[in-house]
DNA sequence: CATGAATGAGGTTTCATTCAT
DNA sequence: CATGAATGAAACCTCATTCAT
């Protein structure tokens, strides 16, 4: 492997320790525990390092928004095996976006708040590309559900307004999570879970 | 009137300035644009005198939260009328939760915020007592299901799990309008709501 | 003496404590060896206070300008007796001008620094404004010119023209103090400032 | 040529160019515009390959004062034709320094700055040196006047004192330039600055 | 009891310089 | 010999909180 390619993966370790740092407090933390020196400490970089992988905080944020979006979207991608019937197309969708929630706790956290903040934290350019990657998001579940109802299983409706539907219930209910050792006392959170995507699932079979 | 009285009433408007100039300021510029100087200038008081009424920042946001859930409550409370349907007093309570969260956006950023990060923002207790206001926000839910499924309109459901779960899915297409300019485009943010109650009210009635 | 004119007293002495520090700074150690932190520890007071006086480095610096400029202006104004001849005049505004640059070398410095650098330093508005104290430091010098050629002793001149060479001069004169272990060595730097002093006088008296 | 030759050339070819970048950022950025960073990107050289050029920042500075002061000596050395009488060569000699100071604006800035912090900027050695090359630039006018005064001219005087007053002058009334949108409105610059030339020359021709 | 001046820890960011490649 | 990635000291500034008046 020629010199170059080396100091390239050098940069991009780095770049990832950075990320990952960012990433790390933000869960443990919250938002306020994210500093810059923190991040530079946990990364193991000198402060003014992280300042010549990212132009500074805001620019970190707005790569940890798109990258979320983007693992979100394999997960979901991955989760659909090609011949399933729509059904199942969406109860995995469900369950790979459960599995993306608990293993990736801190994305889903961070999302959440830069979903709610992100038009004060983010110049209105960056914000436009951070939420073209979010749309990608949905792809899976829209043809799920247009193959559901162009073959006859659910009523006819609007795919994407469905998708919408459906990633909204799921992560407010994974907002929910949160409580669960207030208001979800004595539920489960996946039967929970499960009951949500059963919803919208009899929403979409039901006659009428 | 007594003078203690008059003064107790002085108190009161006093702690309700502070309360609303952190809640206007909240909306207005975000979590970072909440500084203690800038209640104090908005509610026309002494920077020091905002900390006889509260013990700190934390104290104001603890409060805040509180009062949210208490609002939300009453909103939905008033919104059923004692004599309809279980299927109208559900419609009419998601009609509820959003004329509430457009009236009072600023309270519905807020909670969004501090559900999220309230675990490290709040002592334990403190948290738990939020949330026992929260919680009361479900009772006019479980009761509309719980009379839906005694007289035969819903299939028999854990009423208080059905109510989380449309309470969640609302929260989360609240969550969405963020997005109104991006991933949104082109949709009617209130149609994708009602649909969506639309969507709850299909599977309580779905027939197993 | 009221409450209110002690706590006055005292902010006045802040406030001039912070100037002198930051003055006492600037002759010390240069343009570059001025820190807020510096100026805080200098001045006994801490860092934030100086920013509850100033609004920031701008506006000491700026600050400083005025006062220099005045400063100065007053040093002329008192050089001047009234019932003197136009060159006793001159001679004298001369002195006072040398004894100034002795006495607030740090002024003098600091004015030196400014004026070059001032366009860029400050907001346009602001410069106005200190530009304008500065030609106060005119009038005495204006006065004498034109009283001198009134009464005939000095030839028919521009007296504004002619003040400013002569400030100018003095000016750049000063200025070459710095290079006394140099450039100078072997002069004495008085002298050589007189001379400049006696040189526009012989310029003024030149018949023609 | 032998290649040792060459090589030496690329190696003038990039000192000269990280000279000229850092006085073009001076020029056009102002002292606190000039950053190592900046330099190599101007002069299209690795920011550490400045370094094997100069030991660091400020032996660039000392560089660029040496180079101004000789530069000034030519331009004035070059105005004073040889049969000329002394007070057009003197007057040749303004002209000559007004004309540099509005071709090299930067450089004149650039000492202004630095003759009046130089003491704390260099090491002494190196202040010694640099003031070594400013005297020079007072020969031509030196010999000027004391041609004048060898020929009867001039008054007997102290001619390098008088140059000194000379160059002084000249010196602050440039500075004045800064000032021409407010204290120097209404004025035309150039005509201040011969005024200022004929004021020195009326002073050495006045008898007595 | 209300006030706001004072505080200083901690935030983000810049930049001269070094050193491995 | 040229390079530029890495570094961390040090800059400016904000803000929650205290406490003397």
């Amino acid at each position: 492997m020629e010199p170059g390619k080396l100091r390239q993966r050098g940069k991009d370790k780095r770049r990832r320790a950075i990320l990952e740092a960012a990433r790390g407090l933000l869960l443990e933390k919250g938002i306020d525990g994210v500093s810059m020196r923190q991040i530079a400490d946990i990364s193991e970089l000198g402060l003014g390092t992280i300042y010549s992988y990212f132009s500074g905080k805001t620019e970190i944020y707005a790569t940890l928004s798109v990258e979320a979006f983007d693992l979100i979207h394999e997960s979901l991608a991955a989760a659909v095996s090609p011949g399933a019937s729509p059904q199942d197309r969406i109860r995995a969708i469900g369950k790979a976006l459960l599995g993306f929630s608990v293993k990736h706790k801190a994305y889903f956290d961070f999302l959440d708040y830069f979903v709610s903040s992100s038009r004060r934290m983010f110049p209105v350019q960056t914000k436009i590309h951070i939420d073209k990657h979010g749309e990608k998001m949905l792809a899976p579940l829209i043809e799920a559900i247009e193959e559901g109802v162009k073959i006859g299983v659910f009523k006819p409706v609007d795919a994407k307004q469905y998708s919408l539907i459906f990633l909204g219930m799921l992560h407010g209910i994974t907002h929910l999570r949160k409580l669960q050792e207030t208001m979800l006392k004595g539920h489960r959170f996946d039967e929970l879970y499960h009951q949500a995507v059963g919803c919208i699932l009899d929403s979409l079979c039901s006659k009428q």
